[in-house]
DNA sequence: GGCCGTTAA
DNA sequence: TAGTTTAACGGCC
């Protein structure tokens, strides 16, 4: 259990008021504790301790200092942030409560009011409220979750479902915002400031409408948060889950007192190792960050610099539409350990006429071209090669991930 | 340009 | 018995 990877559990994750945290983990421990996934996650979080280590030193000698004199450069780097500041936009985040678990049960009522998860023994992609009630959640294997609620039922992935789900709500989306962003099949932004001039209603009533459609047409619940921008709007979204909405008014005040205790890991972008950096340096909330602001000025890159300053101060992107351009294209499967030669070229053969079929599809090419092994003690190792010309064909990915693969030989 | 780590859904 | 897949991005060399 010192294995902060494996047995955590995101406290405040909906669903998981009610059970005992300890018994969870001292499940998943025991189901963990000899394989080698769990080995290799050791080491990783070996790896990470040594890094914070480090930074720590760093943080220590700069508590010693006085950064008096980067005061100013700090501040004026906050008025530059400030000015960024746009309060004119309503944004709405939608989210689809427990979304593939919903669809399954709304088509098999027998599965409702029982713990159930989407997914199969080796890996769950979401569980219904019930199943988290014992700890069962994405991204667990089935078969850690069998242990956790021995009645849980697991039903398979039915994308072809969800898809046509998803296109159902994106048409409702865009009766609000013909811009609107899918970010996945069950989420999606919107700006519905111009909506909102072609009608009296309130911004919550526009949202109470929106999954008022959504709950008629596909007997589903969604979850959405309204504010001044999109990193805030994501984060309302999860604050009434299931089947509700927040309110963030756009006005400073009331940002800045919702910001303030806000705890870093709600934050998207900020995630377990994030926190934990953050929490090393006793920053636990957005009101720390702008606290020890010079600190984490002298301690981070520019740039990490430059996004928690915009997050503690609740500054985010007010754009929605996008004309997204995609920057990569791949293909990957786990399979049972292969270590012959020909076994692993037939294995890239077959990848490679996969990837070519889905570029293909969207008539696109690239050139570099990638190969991630992943072995069997799960350390992952990824080559690359770049190439003059544009690819797209099987034979020349499988050519050219063939070289990479030899140089690689033997694997193990 | 190449590789690793982090994040997210 | 058994621990995913896809995409993007930043840091570092």
């Amino acid at each position: 259990i010192r294995n902060s990877r494996i047995g955590e559990l995101a406290s405040n994750k909906a669903g998981l008021q009610g059970i005992d945290k300890e018994k969870v983990k001292q499940i998943i421990y025991e189901a963990s504790k000899n394989s080698a996934f769990y080995l290799n996650e050791e080491k990783k979080d070996e790896a990470l301790s040594i890094k914070l280590k480090q930074m720590m030193i760093k943080y220590e000698s700069l508590k010693k200092q006085n950064l008096s004199a980067i005061n100013s450069k700090v501040d004026n780097l906050i008025q530059v942030a400030e000015r960024e500041r746009d309060l004119s936009h309503i944004i709405v985040h939608i989210d689809m409560d427990a979304f593939y678990a919903s669809i399954e049960e709304r088509d098999n009522p027998s599965l409702r009011n029982k713990p159930m998860a989407v997914g199969d023994n080796s890996m769950l992609t979401t569980s219904n409220y019930e199943a988290r009630n014992y700890g069962v959640r994405s991204a667990m294997p089935g078969f850690i979750a069998k242990k956790l609620c021995p009645e849980l039922i697991i039903v398979p992935c039915n994308f072809d479902k969800y898809r046509a789900v998803s296109k159902q709500i994106r048409e409702i989306f865009s009766r609000y915002d013909p811009d609107y962003t899918p970010m996945s099949l069950d989420e999606a932004y919107l700006d519905i400031t111009k909506y909102l001039e072609t009608t009296d209603k309130s911004p919550d009533n526009v949202v109470e409408q929106i999954r008022r459609e959504i709950h008629e047409e596909t007997k589903l619940t969604a979850s959405a948060g309204i504010a001044a921008n999109k990193l805030l709007a994501k984060i309302c979204s999860d604050l009434n889950k299931p089947n509700g909405q927040y309110r963030l008014q756009n006005n400073v005040d009331d940002i800045m007192n919702f910001v303030r205790p806000l705890s870093v890991r709600k934050i998207p972008g900020i995630g377990r190792v994030t926190e934990r950096i953050l929490n090393e340096m006793d920053i636990k909330t957005c009101g720390a960050i702008l606290d020890n602001r010079v600190y984490i000025h002298q301690m981070f890159s520019s740039s990490s610099f430059n996004f928690f300053i915009r997050v503690a101060l609740g500054i985010g992107s007010t754009i929605v539409k996008t004309d997204h351009k995609r920057k990569s294209k791949s293909i990957s499967r786990t399979f049972s350990s292969l270590s012959r030669p020909d076994d692993l070229y037939e294995k890239l053969r077959e990848l490679a006429d996969h990837l070519a079929a889905d570029l293909l599809k969207e008539r696109i090419q690239g050139k570099t071209i990638a190969i991630t092994f992943k072995l069997v003690n799960f350390k992952l190792i990824t080559r690359e090669r770049s190439v003059k010309k544009y690819i797209h064909t099987a034979d020349d990915i499988y050519n050219i991930g063939k070289q990479i693969l030899t140089d690689e030989l033997p694997l193990n």
